[in-house]
DNA sequence: CATTTATAAATTTTT
DNA sequence: TTTATAAATG
């Protein structure tokens, strides 16, 4: 007899199960659970995304349509990494027409489809957190917000405070007081703002990111429309689950009402998303949000040595509250990780290249590395190093592409032509030429968006007040402007009305309005020629979508990670290392990993050191970055750093090794570099003076900081 | 009055 | 390198 029971389902001769030998009896219990809810703890390495990716094969075999199956994960690439696993399992194509994506673009997904029944007209535009500051910018200028006496939030904070709310549907008055103190005196307008942005979103037809979240969560918990949402999937697997927030949490208890088919994984010990109000009560509370629900624990890990794991156990050993895990390895290995001292970020810099250069001697290749740091900008100096030695690297997080000015100049305008209701565009466009500022672009999107009183009395239509939309308004009736604007405005006219004719493909019109903003890009910006690859960039991903609608909402969901920065010629099976903030490392692992400025003041942040739950998210961070690694783990931690930034003044200030590893700690470490003992008071840079300022200036900082 | 130009200041993590 | 505010200009 050839069938056999596996975890109560019965197999047939035909199906291949060779892989599921695979697991451990953990893993093959998580993989072919018969129904759910289940939540897997899957600790660091512990083979999670095989695990998922093999229970999307099984589901498959099972019989399950492809397109039943709802795979959400924290980033796109995440989801295509696991589609791609569990394809080489069952077969290229099998995968194909399952749902995989993040919360945000699935939700923009079903609400296309789905959207009418809630009121949402299927053709809204999505914008990020840096257009959605910019649009409460707006506003608080229109609000007068910013004569004020007082100083009135910046609008990233704004935008910052106002998410936060919502995603934690916590007051903003609470938020304000316990995130964002400083802003509790300017309350009232703040709310003000809040109030008209809402209303300013829905007139202009725009979602921001919360906004896709709450549409879903609407659209999941309505009554019929619901049903028929929540019965399109029979299996929903949830991957990263302990930084999901409480909204996200409804969705699926409104998804799963009447069935119980879900699997969530997740590990309390790498939530670090809890300023985008990621809660680990999703992951605690899931049994009782989930009647039913099973727990499957994943504690074998896979990745690293037995020294690695100590190390990192050990930082976890101290946080003041965790869900008790076993994490255990069969990786022998002697290597502990070594923790040099560097003088400052120069020699961290030179020390990090040496040992990555020698690493390559020994056979670990570039992609096979990392380098590991809290904020973007604390690689600026290395990425010179690395470009000076000619390391070619590719740079994860930090600036985005799609954040830079010319280029939301150019969405902008793409942007106009997809959704002519869209306030925010038109001002960014209108600002654009020579002649208008703030001032009169209000005016001209007053006069074309229909408020103004050029409105007739629109006779039959009762319920739709812009009868006519305001782009062919701004096409038919010319606003009046400035004498200077003149020329500009009518190549502005002219090119929008290039691309609504005969609808000619994205990237022929995308290429029209590259035509018309060039000369005007040239008369902004002072060294075009950086820039201008990023229009060419732009054309280049146009090229592959099939409509303007895809391609801007998969510019504002699913951002280029990375910098096209690399320090030689971008060749694409060159060899290259990987620069990473840690937020960005979630899911990814290398042989080696180096994790640079280990200090306190960068880990934790100076800037998150507020409460205790954000330094303890701050130690979980450490713990990730450093877990990301299988046989090799370096810390590299700066003494001395300069007050003025890349100038050449000699005044600076002391740091002092993470508060994360304590002394008492330190034997989990081969310890090198300039300071044998102790960070701050040891000798051995060769030059006496300066070893004695480093004691004595450390001395003090301790007496106040 | 609105816009442009000049000057000074600030800068987490991300869908 | 971007962004807020102040002074100068059209």
């Amino acid at each position: 007899m050839l069938s056999e029971r596996v975890a109560g389902v019965e197999w047939g001769p035909s199906v291949d199960r060779s892989w599921l030998s695979e697991l451990n009896p953990q893993q093959r219990e998580a993989a072919t659970y018969p129904d759910g809810p289940v939540l897997v703890i899957a600790g660091a390495g512990s083979g999670k995304t095989k695990t998922l990716a093999c229970r999307v094969a099984w589901l498959l075999q099972q019989g399950v349509p492809a397109d039943r199956i709802l795979l959400l994960t924290f980033t796109r690439r995440a989801a295509a990494e696991m589609l791609d696993r569990a394809s080489r399992i069952t077969g290229p194509g099998a995968t194909g027409r399952i749902w995989g994506g993040t919360f945000h673009s699935i939700a923009n997904r079903l609400l296309r489809q789905y959207g009418r029944s809630l009121g949402l007209a299927p053709e809204f535009t999505v914008i990020d957190q840096g257009d959605a500051a910019d649009l409460m910018d707006l506003i608080r200028t229109e609000l007068g917000l910013t004569e004020s006496r007082k100083r009135f939030p910046q609008k990233g904070t704004l935008a910052a405070l106002y998410s936060r709310s919502v995603n934690s549907r916590t007051k903003v008055s609470e938020v304000a007081r316990r995130h964002f103190p400083w802003t509790e005196d300017s309350l009232e307008g703040i709310t003000q703002v809040f109030r008209v942005y809402t209303e300013r979103k829905r007139r202009s037809l725009l979602l921001d990111y919360d906004d896709l979240l709450l549409f879903w969560r609407a659209l999941a918990i309505a009554p019929g429309v619901g049903d028929e949402v929540a019965d399109r999937f029979d299996h929903i697997l949830v991957d990263e689950y302990q930084d999901t927030n409480s909204i996200q949490a409804e969705i699926l208890q409104g998804m799963r009402r009447t069935r119980p088919q879900m699997m969530v994984v997740g590990d309390d010990a790498q939530s670090i998303y809890s300023f985008r109000a990621a809660t680990v009560r999703n992951i605690l509370d899931f049994p009782q949000q989930f009647p039913g629900a099973a727990v499957v624990k994943l504690e074998q890990n896979y990745r690293s040595t037995q020294p690695i794991l100590d190390a990192s156990n050990a930082v976890m050993a101290r946080a003041t509250e965790r869900y008790e895990k076993n994490l255990f390895t069969l990786r022998g290995g002697v290597s502990k990780p070594v923790l040099t001292t560097c003088l400052d970020e120069g020699e961290q810099c030179s020390a990090v290249c040496d040992r990555i250069l020698s690493k390559r001697e020994e056979g670990i290749a570039l992609r096979d590395q990392a380098i590991l740091f809290r904020t973007g900008h604390h690689s600026d100096q290395l990425e010179v190093e690395l470009s000076r030695r000619n390391i070619p690297f590719l740079k994860f997080g930090g600036l985005k592409f799609v954040e830079a000015a010319h280029v939301k100049d150019m969405l902008a305008l793409v942007r106009l032509l997809d959704n002519p209701r869209d306030e925010l565009s038109w001002h960014r466009v209108l600002q654009l030429l020579e002649g208008i500022g703030p001032a009169s672009a209000r005016r001209i999107v007053a006069q074309i968006s229909g408020s103004a009183p050029a409105t007739e009395e629109s006779e039959g239509e009762a319920d739709t007040v812009e009868v006519v939309d305001p782009l062919h308004r701004f096409l038919s009736q010319p606003p009046a402007v400035p004498a200077a604007a003149q020329e500009d405005i009518a190549s502005l006219r002219a090119a929008l009305t290039d691309c609504l004719e005969g609808d000619p493909p994205v990237a022929s019109q995308i290429e029209r309005i590259r035509r018309f903003y060039e000369p005007i890009f040239r008369r902004l910006y002072e060294n075009p020629s950086v820039r201008l690859r990023d229009l060419d960039s732009l054309e280049q991903i146009a090229s592959g979508c099939p409509s303007r609608a895809q391609f801007l909402s998969d510019l504002a969901l699913d951002p280029p990670a990375s910098t096209q920065d690399l320090a030689g010629p971008p060749l694409l099976d060159e060899d290259y290392l990987i620069l990473s903030t840690i937020h960005s490392s979630k899911g990814s692992e290398w042989d080696a990993v180096h994790l640079i400025h280990v200090s306190d003041g960068n880990i934790p942040s100076d800037l998150a050191t507020g409460s205790e739950a954000e330094i303890e998210e701050e130690r979980r961070l450490l713990y990730v970055a450093m877990t990301r690694a299988r046989d090799a783990l370096y810390l590299y931690f700066p003494l001395r750093y300069y007050n003025r930034p890349r100038g050449r003044g000699d005044r600076h200030s002391y740091a002092q090794l993470t508060r994360f590893i304590p002394p008492e700690d330190w034997h989990y470490y081969e310890r090198e570099g300039s300071h044998q003992s102790t960070p701050v008071d040891a000798a051995g840079t060769g030059d006496p003076k300066t070893d004695a300022a480093a004691a004595v200036d450390a001395l003090l900082g301790d007496l106040w900081s």
